[in-house]
RNA sequence: GCCGAAGUGGCGGAAUUGGCAGACGCGGCAGACUCAAAAUCUGCUGGGGGGCAACCCUCGUGCCGGUUCGAGUCCGGCCUUCGGCACCA
């Protein structure tokens, strides 16, 4: 560490799966080029690492190899610590966290209950995957793409259990404000159509259904101008109103439809491809605006929820609704006049703005206009008002598994749902649990940890026995690097303050949603809760891509297209395997991951070592500019590559100086000076890509230890400066010719000589000149006719 | 399916705002060094056509269309591949 401002690099803590992969070392070598060259530009940087060690996986190994989740994580750790030392990162490893750590995952049950007295948990019924036969919850990841348990085969049905929720939700608003992050744009979009915002009006629509009367339907809509066209309702088969409504001819055809909707998958469900099913209730609600009855139908395209959970059917003016219409024969009513409309039969949804028919009052207005008067009067009325809904769910943190976080909570016969107090904290995982499946969740079989005392009544109590989401562990791991053994609380809020939020944050594309997000409500809450300052946790971030096997398919033992870093290490050294890692393509854009290229950068950092240690012939002042010119336009572009994570271009800059300085030395005697200079910066530049060969010439050529504790080579923008440039000269359009020309020249100049050019002069023949278009410094476009 | 990206020589890729398509590297071919090989170094290397030659012409950035003096880059419509889709992390 060198002195300076504060500097927070942070790259995304691995996930304790075994060896280290590939994928580890592009994530990680690059991010420690840039943690390197931030301390050359004189900061104070912080580079922590630890491991994310709660999951799936380790259950799996449990099961499947008899061994025990902790000894399979710590073991892989152990393994990894090792492997991620071979790669020469600066990693500060006093700091590292591991959050399968009883220390460490305390401070999440801690956290848990900070949530709770804040009122943003809460507990509800909620489906998760269930197998039948094995009597077990499923992950996704367990669920075949058939929808059959991939252990048994049997088919994947979905249960309701009451589970602990994040209210995520109550952020959603903050959470859509990326003003003061640079994030790259894409992921602010993911974010942004993740929660999905839309502004709408919920409407009522009374029940025509005996007994139920005192009840009503309640929808969301977007499109109040369309309620004029509701031909039919659609609830989701999950619906609570459908067993109250449904007429007793339609019940069994109803619960039918409700058992094979669960059975669907979310993605299927929605799929706008396949073709629409759906039932009939047999009850009908009642449209305040035209008095109309209209039909209530359950379909798996009505999600329990999203909205109200309840769809209103306007086939005329939405796509699906159309299609739902078609296939079932219910009317179609046009209430927004397509342009060249005849009043016949539609033969698709017509989506776009127009103006409003058979809406009684509001005929004639433009339907953007017609939306606000109608949910004027809706809420005038008392029947409906106008709302917002979004997209996003509230975070469902609950895990039926033993690999994780004990939630901290106690229910009591009497008491009900209570908080363990945080004197009692941790909540310690027991290491004896049998955690192979027998249809109850782990921690639940365990006689000694579910039985407790009520904190609040000191009766005999169960402890819950679901443990948090591993996305828990990941929210605010980057904080308690900060001081890992701290035990007065998550962190030391000293070092809080002056470390956090992170400046620059670097990790895989594939936590652009989840991970992101939660981490940044999570900071919020924490924020709120006044342990941190500032409205965001990761101020700058970069989302490498994901590297593939030769193959161009990701990576696996099955597939056998596995590229194991330890392997390249040992042949070709980790200087050369990193470089090689941040030469093949843009960072963000990872791809296939061939190795018959690494024998050129392993060339190139052979004929740096030789140019470096090989004499050069003094007294040739003549090369001066040259090699000046070279060494400062080479800092330039590798500074301004470096800024953006631009590694490729910035070794090929490099390799481009090494060649250009070994053909300087080979033509003659070159200038003292400026060859020290070359030399001397292009270590520099060298010592963030590969530390161990910089370091070794750096030392070797005399140099005072170390090369990374220099500062960056600063280029003088004078001697970057090209003196000429090549004009190039169109005609229309199309290359003629190229002439050498003065870095400044005259527009006047550069057309005289461009309509001088014997080539150029060729294609104007026979032509009349129409125009000649001039952009300095690079080209003259002459248009003829 | 929905949301977000990407598609350029034999291969990885370059082209900062619309302005020389193919930087840098791999591979290939030819040559130097060597008894020989390896290593290293030098030259050439998108397709087609023309020229003894220096060179010149022409086509070419997934596909179809458009805007522009000029499009890999911008717009519209497709195709393919990849990431995410809430219990893999």
């Amino acid at each position: 560490r060198g002195p300076g401002e504060p500097f927070y690099f942070l790259t995304m803590l691995p996930y304790t799966s075994g060896d280290l992969h590939v994928g580890h070392w592009y994530a990680m070598a690059p991010s420690d080029a840039a943690a390197r060259y931030r301390r050359m530009r004189g900061r104070l940087v912080f580079f922590p690492i630890g491991f994310d060690a709660f999951g799936l996986p380790a259950e799996n190994a449990a099961i499947k190899q008899g061994i025990h989740p902790h000894k399979w994580t710590y073991d892989n750790i152990d393994r990894m610590r090792g492997q991620l030392k071979s790669m020469g990162a600066m990693f500060d490893w006093p700091h590292e966290a591991i959050s399968a750590d009883p220390e460490y995952y305390r401070w999440n049950q801690w956290f848990f209950l900070k949530f709770y007295e804040k009122g943003l948990t809460y507990r509800a019924l909620a489906p998760a995957n269930w197998c039948p036969s094995c009597q077990t919850v499923l992950a996704n990841e367990q669920v075949l793409p058939d929808g059959a348990c991939e252990r048994c085969g049997t088919a994947v049905t979905h249960r309701d259990l009451e589970q602990w929720f994040f209210k995520i939700t109550a952020y959603a608003d903050e959470l859509l404000d990326f003003s003061h992050m640079e994030w790259p744009d894409r992921v602010m979009t993911m974010q942004r159509n993740w929660i999905g915002r839309s502004e709408g009006v919920e409407v009522a629509f009374g029940l025509d259904v005996p007994g139920v009367e005192d009840k009503e339907l309640r929808v969301f809509t977007t499109r109040t101008d369309t309620i004029y066209g509701v031909t039919f309702m659609v609830l989701a088969p999950e619906h609570p109103l459908v067993p109250l409504i449904t007429t007793p001819d339609r019940r069994a055809e109803v619960d039918a439809y409700i058992a094979q909707a669960r059975r669907q998958t979310e993605i299927e469900r929605l799929s706008t491809e396949r073709d629409k099913t759906g039932v009939f209730t047999g009850a009908y609600c009642r449209n305040l605006l035209s008095g109309e009855a209209v039909p209530i139908w359950i379909a798996d395209y009505a999600l329990a929820w999203y909205g109200t959970g309840a769809v209103m059917g306007v086939p005329a003016h939405d796509e699906r609704d159309f299609e739902f219409a078609q296939q079932f024969g219910l009317p179609v009513r046009v209430v927004i006049s397509p342009p060249d409309w005849d009043g016949g039969e539609l033969r698709e949804a017509f989506v776009e703005p127009g103006a409003m028919v058979n809406c009684g009052q509001f005929d004639g207005l433009p339907n953007e206009e017609g939306k606000s008067a109608i949910a004027g009067y809706l809420e005038q009325q008392g029947w409906g008002r106008r709302t917002v809904t979004y997209r996003l769910r509230d975070w469902l943190i609950s895990r039926q598994r033993y690999w994780g976080t004990p939630i901290p909570m106690v229910h009591c016969p009497k008491d009900g749902v209570v908080p363990l107090p945080e004197e009692q904290l941790p909540v310690l995982l027991p290491q004896d649990a049998e955690f192979k499946p027998t249809g109850e969740s782990p921690l639940a079989a365990h006689e000694g940890f579910v039985n407790v005392r009520c904190p609040r009544c000191g009766g005999p109590a169960r402890r819950e026995t679901d443990t948090m989401d591993t996305f828990m562990d990941s929210n605010w791991y980057f904080i308690r690097y900060l001081s890992p053994d701290y035990d007065q609380g998550p962190f030391d809020p000293e070092l809080a303050r002056r470390w956090v939020p992170v400046s620059q944050y670097t990790g895989g594309a594939e936590h652009a949603v989840m991970h992101l997000l939660y981490a940044r409500f999570f900071w919020k809450v924490i924020r709120d809760l006044g342990l941190v300052h500032g409205d965001e946790p990761f101020l700058r971030l970069f989302n490498q891509g994901q590297i593939l096997g030769p193959d161009g398919q990701r990576m696996s033992k099955s597939r056998g297209n596995v590229v194991a870093p330890d392997v390249q290490v040992d042949r070709c050294g980790a200087d050369t395997f990193r470089c090689y890692l941040m030469f093949i393509g843009p960072w963000d854009e990872g791809g296939p991951l061939g190795l018959q290229g690494i024998a050129g950068v392993e060339r190139w950092l052979n004929r740096a070592w030789n140019l470096v240690l090989g004499q050069a012939g003094f007294g040739g002042e003549g090369s001066a500019r040259a090699i000046r010119h070279l060494t400062h336009k080479t800092v330039r572009r590798v500074t301004e590559d470096f800024e953006e994570f631009r590694w490729n271009t910035a070794i090929a800059a490099l390799m481009e100086m090494t060649n250009g300085l070994t053909q300087a030395r080979d033509a003659g005697p070159v200038d003292r000076d400026a060859w020290e200079e070359a030399v001397q910066s292009l270590l520099l530049m060298m010592a963030p890509l590969a530390p161990h060969i910089a370091e070794e010439l750096w030392e070797r050529t005399g140099r005072p230890y170390s090369v990374h504790a220099q500062a960056w080579p600063a280029g003088d923008p004078e001697l970057a400066r090209e003196e000429e440039i090549t004009l190039v000269v169109q005609v229309n359009g199309k290359v003629r010719d190229r002439i050498q020309a003065a870095a400044d020249i005259a527009e006047g100049e550069a057309k005289e000589l461009a309509l001088a050019s014997p080539l150029v002069r060729r294609h104007l023949e026979g032509h009349e000149i129409a125009r000649i278009i001039y952009v300095p410094g690079k080209l003259v476009n002459i248009v003829v006719r």
